[in-house]
This record gives C-alpha cells, structure tokens and sequence, in this order.
DNA sequence: ATTGCGGAAATACAGTGTATCGACATGAGA
DNA sequence: TCTCATGTCGATACACTGTATTTCCGCAAT
C-alpha cells in the first residue's frame, strides 16, 4: 500500500540556477543601492537564495566579480550608430562614460583601477580606436586616446568625489568653503592662502557638466592640433 | 623600615606617547610595504605598541586616516622653489605628483578619491592657482588647473594599473597582449577588433614617463591657447 | 539496493572596523 | 597621607568580511 500525497513530504527545492549574468547584475543592483562597500559576496548570494561559496563556482575572488561589474557598465558607454567623425567619437566616448558613472557612482572607484580586458571593454577601446583609425601613424592615435581617456577618467572621478562631499556635508552649493564646514573658512581666513581665497571667493559657480565639457574641448583641441599637425 | 629597590617591583611601563604625525607615517610605511590594503588599525597600533582603540583618540575612522596620508604625502609634491613660468610650474607640479605615487603607489588608489582639504593639500592647490595668478580670468584659471589636474591624476593612474597588472602577470613587455595571458591574445585573433589588433601588434612600446610627458605638454599646449588666446 | 559522485551548504578561520566595558595610574581635595 | 574622582588605555565584544575546508545529500549508474 503506497502512502498519500498527504504523507509522502514535498520534494527538497532545487537550488536556484545560477550565472554569471545574474550574479554580476545583484552585485550591481547592490552597489548602485549603496556604493562599491554596499557589495559582499554574502550579500549577493543571499539576495540569490544561495550560499556565499556557490559563487565561487562562477568567481574565484571578489576583484573578479568587481572586474565583471565593470565590464557591464561598459556595455552601457558603448555607441550605439557609428559617429561622424573622430572629434565626436571621442567627445561622445567621454560624455558617455561620464553619464554612465552618474548612474552608477561606483564606476568612479574603479575608473582607471585596472586595464579593462573584457569583452564590452575591448569593444569600447576597438570603437574609439577605429574612429580615429587613418588620421595619424598609430603611435600618435595611441597617444591622442590616452590622453583623452586619462583626462575624462581623472574629471569624473573628481566630480564624483566632490559630490559625494556635497552629500556628506548637506547641501554645499560651493564646492568647498561652507562645504567641509568651518574648516576652510577658517583656513582661507588665515591669509595662507590669497589664490586659493580668490579663486573660491570671486570664482563663478559653473555646473559640473559645462565644467567637464569645457575641459574636454580644451583637450580635443590638443589632439586635433597633433592629428593634422605635422603631417601637414 | 622601606623596602630596597630588589624588593619594589618595577613600575609600569608607561605607554609610550602618541600623536598624529607617528601614527601617520607607520602608516605610510605599511602602506609602501603592501599596499593600501595592508593598512589594517590593528597592525598599525601594533607597530606603535599600542592597543588598536589607542588609535581613536587621534582619528575617528579610518577613512581619516587616510586623508592624514594623502595629505603628509602631498608634502613631497610642494615644489620647493618659485617655478619659472605658469607652465613651468603646472609640468612641474604633474611630474612631482607623478614621481610622488611612484614613490608610493598606494596614492594612485586615493588620487582624485576625495577633496583634499589637509594643509599640505591646501598648499599645493594655493601654490598652483598662484602661478597662474593674473594671466586671465579667475574662472579659466581654475579651469586651466582643473584640466591639467584631471590629465595626470587619471594619466598616473592609469600608469600604475598597468605597472601592477604587468607585475602581477609576470614581466610582461608589451601592456597587453602576452601580459593578461593567452586571453588578450585570442581575443585579438578572432578579428573582431582589428584596428585595436593593429594597435597592439604596429604600435610602438614608448615608456611610460615619455608618455605621460608627451600628454600632459598636449594639454600645457591646450592651456596655453586659451590662456593667451581670448583676451588677445 | 548500493555506491560513488558532484555540487551545494554548513562550518571554520583569520582578519577587519568599531563600541563598550573594566581596570588602573594619576592628580585633586581632605 | 589617604581617598576619591577622572580620564585614559587595554581587553573584550560584536557584527562583519573574504575565503578554505569539511560535511552532507540527492541523483545516476551499477
């Protein structure tokens, strides 16, 4: 006589399937919801129904999975239709990256970490690489995305980190002075510092987005100096 | 009837004296020996014999001592003489930055991390705008400084990533290709990045400092335009 | 029915930043 | 000189972390 449904007990639930995809897409979710520190390996199995070692069937160490995170977002800056011409090739590329790190704030903490060798990362270098392709022997392209890339990576950091000053501070329309409080008020009030005093003091508030796109011009002019320069 | 000196215990050591500038610099020292990542308070209460709660007299968290670090550093980075011109200087003032996270790579993971508000940072920027005091509106002053400030902190990081990425893969030459192993290598010969495959194999290996050099004179260049060239 | 086996989970470990507590040497007041 | 308050230091404690190891258990093949 075989038993009931009622007493035989429910099969054991199979774990969760688990991928990279969906790993590296919680570690995300978690860091866009508190930051870079907001991710740990217990966090984002938990929020998989799974164990922290299951990860490490798809990751052998946590700066793998920061890697992967990475590598994601650049899917994000990657263009989407083929750009004009190589001056808007690379403004789009910093512009692009830009938003990107205002969505993903944790973006600007890994920003020029490590040499970005996956798939979506390489996809992004071949695009910049290949909008510049034939306007300059390949030493002085190499050189022209460096120094873009170097500028835009070291602006968005930058922006970021004062915006995260601003956050902690309450609201700070300046970027320093009432800013961090007493403290610089105090500083420029010594006399110490007369450039510093007028810069802050008699400085023009300008938005963090012109700020950058300005700067960026600065450099795109360098560059278009070098690209057409010697040769002609 | 007092008892004699054999008799009398010893009095208890006491604890030797702390302040700032020693925690700081052992700090430091564990930093330069492993890294950002070796500086734990514990080791470095140890190293000062003291307990770790010692610490939290001088420092309320461990992000301040950080700051501590990066400000003792940019110490280094003050130019000690009156530089020549404002392009003089702003070179200048890249260079030393540069050779200063050689020195101690660590600085490369806080560069452009958090405003730097210490007195010695303070020094520096002040040092920096006061070179460019006067060659033109206060605004493309600092915007000039910004610039050239985004350039080399992104520049040297980038540097160092790939300097402990090639490290860390073995000698590696070339920055990719042999460095990340047989990955890059067969990402490359798929074909689907044929002008980046172009890069690697035609380019030619300049070192680093050239590099960073040629850049940062692209955006001095820049900077020079717009410095001279609206109000002329 | 038994036995491997493979993969998931539990446990374990060494370490972290930081809060709290207890002890104790030192200075003040009697 | 004795006592008591004080303030500082160390020990302990806690909630975590990344990762190594061990244990367990359902399933496939014998």
């Amino acid at each position: 006589m075989t038993m009931t449904v009622w007493d035989r007990p429910e099969p054991p639930t199979r774990p969760v399937p688990l991928d990279r995809e969906r790993i590296v897409a919680t570690a995300i979710a978690l860091a866009d919801e508190g930051g870079l520190e907001a991710v740990s390996l217990r966090k984002v199995a938990a929020r998989l129904n799974a164990g922290p070692m299951r990860l490490y069937g798809y990751i052998s160490t946590k700066q793998e999975l920061f890697d992967l995170m990475m590598d994601e977002v650049q899917a994000e800056i990657l263009p989407e239709e083929q750009p004009g011409d190589w001056r808007e090739a690379l403004s789009s590329l910093a512009h692009r990256t830009r938003r990107t790190a205002l969505r993903h704030e944790w973006l600007a903490d890994l920003l020029g970490g490590r040499p970005t060798l996956g798939p979506n990362g390489l996809a992004v270098t071949e695009a910049t690489l290949a909008a510049l392709d034939g306007l300059a022997d390949i030493d002085t392209v190499m050189r022209a995305v460096e120094t873009v890339s170097a500028y835009f990576t070291g602006a968005i950091r930058r922006e970021i980190a004062n915006l995260r000053a601003e956050r902690a501070t309450g609201l700070a329309k300046r970027d320093w002075q009432r800013a961090s409080g007493p403290h610089v008020t105090r500083m420029l009030a010594t006399g110490r510092f007369p450039a510093l005093a007028k810069a802050v003091y008699d400085g023009t508030d300008v938005d963090a987005e012109t700020s950058f796109a300005t700067g960026l011009d600065w450099v795109l002019d360098a560059v278009a100096a070098k690209l057409t320069g010697p040769s002609v």
